[in-house]
DNA sequence: AGTGAAATGACCATAAT
DNA sequence: ATTATGGTCATTTCACT
């Protein structure tokens, strides 16, 4: 199950985190191999789940949304059935750009992006307080990314 | 300053947040140019800093890294100075793959990774909590991924 | 190593301002 | 006229066998 990671798989992976876009002819000079075999090395990388995709990182604002922030939810107990229906919700919201089920005080953590406070305010009013099952929410601004989306840290 | 967005950027930024490393004539196509002014509006999305980069997803349990946790941190009252060297070395951090300066409760959330529970404690024990001008920290393991990192929704 | 595909740059066309 | 859009073609570079 666990696939071995050769030398040249963890350079390849610490490589192309920092540039996705990077050709495979350039990829292959910096982690050292002929670009045949640093391109049969790459799909396998793809094909076995361990590059799970590439993603162009966009400026939101760029995009009209001002705001960003982080909503933490906490549950009622409540039947099963609930919790699947809540969290396929969560999935559908285009505001939601990502979402975690945490150990501890708060249950979930909804990572989120609003144009501004106002539909903000409609999306965890509306969209999330109703939600069923959930007891209760609380929201957070983010004032300043202090460092943003980062690599997976890759060792020798 | 704020540069208007063209159909057609707004087409390329939907399909290459969902496929960061698309080849540019596959990406034409799908936006309906050809492949030269496609070119041309991605550099220029990226030089305009509209696009900041492209990452791959890594799979972080393939790297060893079994914990995902977010931390979350108050701050005490304290001189300026303090401030930015805590942002300085929280940045400097591996295990820290985003972090984010909050309104409210919590001052700054931590998203990072550590190679088991054992290595997440000297994490938050040797290198979060005793930086200086910190109050408070808790930690909240990840037990499931909802929704992982998504794009930022592009309208028409 | 070779072949077909893709990236890239120079240049042209059209339309709206 | 100028700006913004997109297309065509020729050349270099790349992907993949």
């Amino acid at each position: 199950m666990k696939r071995h990671l050769s030398p040249s798989d963890r350079r390849i992976l610490r490589t192309i985190q920092g540039d996705g876009r990077i050709p495979n002819s350039t990829l292959a000079g910096k982690v050292g191999l002929a670009a045949s075999p640093c391109l049969r090395r790459l799909k396998a990388l793809e094909e076995d789940g361990i590059i799970q995709g590439y993603r162009a990182m966009v400026d939101r604002k760029a995009l009209g949304f001002e705001v960003e922030a982080f909503v933490f939810i906490k549950l009622e107990q409540s039947e099963p059935g609930w919790r699947t229906r809540l969290v396929e919700r969560l999935k559908g919201y285009e505001e939601v750009i990502a979402c975690h089920a945490l150990a501890g005080e708060v249950d979930i953590i909804v990572h989120a992006v609003a144009r501004d406070i106002e539909s903000f305010g409609e999306f965890t009013m509306n969209r999330l307080l109703t939600l069923p099952g959930v007891a209760d929410v609380r929201s957070s601004f983010v004032l300043s990314t202090i460092k943003p989306q980062s690599p997976i840290p890759v060792s020798d």
